[in-house]
DNA sequence: AATGCGGTCAACCGCTGTCTA
DNA sequence: TTAGACAGCGGTTGACCGCAT
């Protein structure tokens, strides 16, 4: 008795289900994909803003592409893994489609498997070198130093948005309008900086860091390092510099086909999506699902 | 057919950076 | 100038699925 029963409205977690997804899509195309909260207290919707955003990044979005890597994804994360670290987001936007969460979950899997291997094969030899070949004796800083050093391919030249450059990834789905004047300011100066920030950001190690150190010349040659975006070998310095293709994302992220590069939306949910956009009917949409 | 194991991926958590009042 | 709100990011977890035994 007195105890106060609180009327708290549970915050849903967990998977999300197909109404749950039909609501966000339809609030989403209403107002943005910026205002998480607000579109999370708007829909009715008992998921955190976080949530909501996190659904529609990493599976609602249009522009999301599904199924394996190519070969030459793996590659592209390969070598912006190299030279970026664990920066999934940046690295994400250098593949339209791919989320970070799912390169992320590429890497992580599909590395520490290779790391795992490359390791036993070196157990089963190691009597004979002492020290691994294509890694550099000044173990833990030689990837950075490489980075800056070495010859490698280019990503410049691919066909994709470039985030360095103010061409819009699927991140940037044109939800904020108003700022997008400061978005380009802090993009231009997102340019001037990244690459001091690279700098410093090679500056600590992490597992994957290790696991790269560990794999990743072999693995550039499973994946068959040849020429790929029709490329020369550059420094790696230059992939920041910025001769970008002109890729560009419609505004109105509810309507985006990647058409140039292949990216579609064959789910059913786009098809949704736009019947949603064309009739806004949220409140009531229960019964009719 | 049942069980165990490893891989995959969606989702959450906590932290950081940015914006705004 | 500052504090609170919010968005974004990276790390981690856990459920699910397929394959091997």
């Amino acid at each position: 008795m007195g105890v106060p029963v609180q009327v708290q409205e549970e915050i849903r977690k967990g998977p999300w289900t197909e109404q749950e997804d039909f609501q966000l899509v339809c609030f989403v195309g209403l107002f943005g994909d910026r205002r998480w909260d607000f579109i999370a207290k708007v829909s009715g919707l008992n998921r955190t803003g976080k949530s909501c955003r996190l659904r529609w990044v990493n599976y609602l979005h249009p522009g999301l592409k599904r199924g394996k890597m190519s070969p030459q994804e793996e590659r592209l994360v390969l070598e912006l893994h190299a030279k970026w670290g664990n920066r999934w987001s940046r690295i994400a936007r250098k593949l339209p489609g791919r989320t970070d969460n799912e390169i992320k979950n590429y890497w992580r899997t599909h590395m520490r498997k290779k790391a795992q291997e490359k390791k036993r094969a070196n157990n089963s030899n190691s009597s004979s070198s002492s020290s691994p070949s294509p890694s550099r004796s000044s173990s833990s800083n030689s990837m950075k130093s490489s980075s800056s050093s070495s010859n490698i391919t280019t990503v410049e030249s691919l066909p994709f948005p470039d985030s360095t450059t103010g061409v819009e990834s699927f991140y940037d789905t044109g939800g904020r309008v108003v700022s997008a004047a400061k978005d380009d300011q802090k993009k231009a100066d997102d340019d001037g900086q990244e690459k001091a920030r690279d700098d410093q950001e090679k500056a600590y190690y992490s597992m994957d860091d290790i696991w790269k150190e560990i794999v990743l010349p072999e693995v550039l040659n499973d994946i068959n390092m040849g020429p790929f975006y029709g490329t020369e070998l550059v420094g790696v310095n230059d992939i920041s510099e910025g001769n970008n293709n002109n890729y560009s994302c419609p505004a109105d992220p509810l309507m985006t086909v990647w058409d140039d590069h292949h990216y579609y939306c064959s789910d059913s949910l786009w098809k949704m999506d736009e019947e949603a956009n064309k009739a806004p009917f949220f409140f009531g949409y229960e019964g009719s699902l």
